[in-house]
DNA sequence: CATGAATGAGAATTCATTCAT
DNA sequence: AATGAATGAATTCTCATTCAT
């Protein structure tokens, strides 16, 4: 039996594995997905795997890892002190969001997430709960500077802001990533940019 | 050496059983915690615990319907079409949760839910799903009939502003249950009843 | 498919794998044992060899413990101080090592631990040498005393001494056990035992 | 990116691995040091190591024969039979010793060989056996003339002496290269010469 | 000579579940 | 009701070796 070898720039075979599994978490949950659906899948070895990555849990960071900066750029848009007309800001909202959910890749990570990312070990439920905070941060930042220029009401408290608006981000993400529901953009932007504004702004 | 059979009643012991995994799923997530470490808690064999649950996939099973109701009736509260001065809503949501969060068997509940109820089979995510569809139904009829009241606005999207709603208790319930912070139950309503309220209501 | 489960007493088979264990170890030396070796061996399956030892090391070390104190008991019969007839000491030893070498047992275990006692890990080894300590020391205190009374000759280094009957035992037995030579009892203890003696005594 | 290719001469880079490997099997055992281990040390890929050693046993055999030929001039210098005056011999096995003890090689080799020649393949454990058995006809032999020309005692078992020196050298080499210990090789010297020699030697 | 991606046969270990007692 | 020894499929991970470039 001669074997077959594909070789290939060891980054692309890296990037290839990381694609598959995405596909396999988002599909079957971590747990659910086996070293061998991925190597099956992957038309590879287990050995080949084992190359690439030095264990399933560090095949699933990896993972985050690269995924995580683009949400977090994403995350940041919710830039509610931006000094811009609010007609504005609600366009830049729906343009991004539009190009995001057209990137079936984050749909993926989104999924896999939301399932599996606090159910593993600690140190990554670390991560993702250090990512969340430092978007609390940024965003209860804005409306606490937003407070003292006198444009959001001063009676609100600025961190149950911040979870309040990242925790209807996270729902909406849900229900596209992992049910699956086909959200109309523009009323879901709409809806809770203007209930937000009009909630926590002075003169609105 | 005669074994010592711990007679008791059976469903006394089934209910120590469903506490003890709650607090170990609580503290090691589902798949962190297995049977051995449920017995070795309980004092129990392994025959004994087969004899209360068909399988561990049914404890957890037990354990989420036996809590979801009460969850159930406790989001059920937000009823923001409440015929009722503002403070008095205020008053009554503010001490709904001080009572529901000294109930730490509910924590620990709310915990397990949050880390691993997603992550499991399909039949407990349908379950789960099926549990917070119901609630967005519930509140997106009270939005839409508020709506017709005219005391809501009419171009908000009831459905986007219940997911709204929703995950914002979520995150709320996620920082108190999981990440053990120190929320001021007095400001988290008073700050989340006033944005929505505000934000929703026509003459706000 | 029934299963055929033959059940026994734990620790019943508990021993029944450490003594087939040792055989295998004996004979193709633990790394060239496989787990499955031994249970095929034991005729048991996997998860009941786990339900014994906690893994492949613990059972080794579990073997040796159990049969490092024999040996020490055996070794401390050399005591050169002993205060007997010459020729009855040498008696004593040519009957203790004759019921010694007919404990089969006893000799895979001499075969295992000179083949892999030392190859494994630190912890292991560690615990080897410090049995080893043990007997070296009781040897060269012997000899420190048997020195201060008069009866060895004082320019002799005791603890090289006791190096050097150790060396020569170990390496007696490992032709006993390894290289499973047919050593005549008699001149091999006659032969140690008069030139350490006379080696060693002021008078002799 | 081109690849950086370091040629150098074969027989250097020979050397250099199984100078690298044995500092590595010293420290970590053979099963214990993988090619990766080894390759890495090396900066070479694995390529490479198998351009030079057709598997990691051959190495180990490589380093053993190449080895094996300076302990065996090494031990057959207790040549007991030596026809000079006492002292000599004894100034003599000194110098050899303090000589042999600063070859850091010797001993790193000296620690694998008792750490893990006899735990490896059948083909290892022979040539190691072989070597020995060697010793052993020279010692025996030397020995045995001895007694002819009755200078040793004629009823001491020629073979279980040399057993018993190699033994005792065996287990000073022990102390010395595995567990590391300082030894006085003037008082170690004396001590194995003057117990043999009075114990062996017919006028002693 | 040199590279390093790929191989794949093993090996160890886990753990939910069963069932004879 | 209770026991706890036994099961065995599933899973992760290792590592010496090969070979196309």
């Amino acid at each position: 039996m001669k074997p077959k070898r594909k070789r290939r720039d060891g980054l692309l075979r890296q990037a290839q594995i990381m694609e598959i599994a995405l596909k396999l978490f988002a599909e079957k949950g971590y747990h659910g997905t086996s070293i061998d659906d991925i190597i099956a899948s992957a038309n590879i070895v287990k050995g080949t795997f084992y190359l690439h990555f030095e264990s399933k849990y560090h095949l699933l960071d990896t993972i985050i890892d690269s995924n995580l900066s683009l949400m977090f750029e994403s995350i940041k848009l919710l830039d509610i002190s931006m000094p811009k007309p609010i007609e504005e800001i609600k366009q830049f909202y729906i343009d991004t969001a539009r190009m995001l959910m057209q990137n079936e890749k984050l749909r993926l990570f989104v999924k896999v997430f939301f399932r599996d990312a606090l159910s593993l070990e600690q140190k990554l439920a670390d991560k993702v709960n250090y990512f969340f905070q430092q978007i609390t941060s940024i965003i209860s930042a804005y409306i606490a500077k937003a407070q003292q220029d006198g444009r959001v009401k001063p009676h609100l408290d600025a961190l149950v802001l911040s979870y309040s608006i990242i925790g209807s981000v996270k729902e909406v993400l849900y229900h596209w990533a992992v049910l699956e529901e086909n959200l109309d953009i523009d009323s879901t932007i709409t809806t809770l940019l203007d209930t937000y504004l009009s909630g926590m702004l002075q003169n609105a």
